[in-house]
DNA sequence: GCAAAAGTGTTCTGGATACACCCATGA
DNA sequence: TCATGGGTGTATCCAGAACACTTTTGC
């Protein structure tokens, strides 16, 4: 029973820290400082060491880039290696990660490269003329389909809020995500089920205060 | 601009090739030679090479273990990497293609491990008594789920049919995949849209003779 | 004619869509 | 009291579920 005698090839971690901020989908991306793609815009990622498993790797990535450690919503997406120059230092393979986060969270923790990072909007790192870093865009496109879908048949859309937040807003977050306008009743509707109002109420302005709610998290035992 | 100096991480894809034979989902697994896991079933897989695509390894596995050449259906399933032990002789990362297939067309092609090569029922292979190597009962219940959800929202159920088939043949595919019958002038409605009579019959006893379909193509440019 | 399975038309219903309206607040 | 956005009820539409029926074959 002998060791395997692994191929040089190299196993990453892409990672995708998503959140929603000034009514926009946004995606952490940092500048790369070395060649190749020296200045373009890249996702964080990591080396996968050989005693670490693959989400320890992701997690770590996050923590790396941004300093927060508490337990966010993460989730493997695909892995890329069909493209045996898609990184012409040799040959990479790597698994990408996303996560999901409200807002909220990253105000005070930002990490030790809080300088550089940044959160960029997804629509603009689509754009035809944005130049990115190796296959990321490629990467980002399947990463905001994926989303969109799921949008629709799970409620992924929550973990851009916090634990408590109004209605308004989660639909806000819902069209955000699936880009298009929602009608209310309906829609809350069809979210009912995954809520529940917690009796406080947020006064906003010249107009009707918005009732508090949390999830229901008999719901979310997934 | 130097090279990377790989971790000691050995990548590997395992491959689930489903057929529907005897009116059920079946899978291709083979007895391991060697320890570990010695006498065992698992799925058939390969170290990929540094030169080498994920997806050229996945069909090189199905190449290896049928003889099938022809182009078949092929997913990328999922990156299994969060059990640094799952394999041990060292540090594994799979990476999990399914292939879907019509029975027809095995029939003829069984390659170079013939005898040892069979295709088991899927449900046997996933129940509690059931030894299998490595994670590969995860992996394999992971793919059943992925099939059974796609069966509900894509066309992929055609990919176990030959290119000619009847409607009651189609219907009994759907049934076995989601586990549930169906009603007949219910179905028919709903895939009416994916094929297109051919004018052929088929006689079969002593009833009514079906119609014979194909794919609508236009529906299939996916 | 009869059994068996193929094939088709019609009703029923629940959920999504669209619209209309009422409510609480600040100024 | 009025503009603003929060909150709710109801009619409508459509796809899928359920059921009933007709058609074509072999014996």
């Amino acid at each position: 029973m002998g060791k395997y005698i692994p191929e040089k090839i190299m196993v990453a971690v892409d990672f995708l820290l998503f959140t929603i901020e000034e009514d926009q989908l946004k995606v952490l991306m940092v500048p790369r400082k070395e060649e190749p793609f020296k200045g373009q815009l890249a996702l964080p990622g990591v080396a996968v060491k050989e005693k670490e498993t693959l989400s320890h790797a992701a997690k770590r990535c996050l923590a790396e880039e941004t300093g927060i450690q508490d337990s966010v919503y993460l989730e493997q997406l695909y892995t890329w290696g069909d493209d045996c120059k898609r990184d012409p230092r040799g040959r990479v393979i790597s698994i990408s990660y996303m996560a999901l986060i409200p807002r909220e969270k990253i105000k005070e923790k930002i990490g030790k490269r809080v300088t550089e990072v940044s959160f960029l909007e997804v629509g603009q790192m689509l754009s035809e003329e944005k130049e990115i870093a190796f296959d990321h865009k490629e990467i980002l496109k399947y990463a905001r389909e994926r989303i969109r879908n799921k949008t629709e048949y799970t409620t992924i859309a929550f973990h851009f809020l916090p634990e408590e937040f109004t209605l308004p807003r989660l639909q806000k977050i819902y069209e955000i995500l699936l880009g298009k306008e929602l009608f209310k009743a309906n829609f809350r509707k069809s979210i009912q089920e995954y809520v529940v109002d917690t009796g406080k109420i947020q006064k906003d302005g010249a107009h009707r205060p918005s009732k508090i709610y949390r999830r229901n998290e008999d719901r979310f035992s997934e």
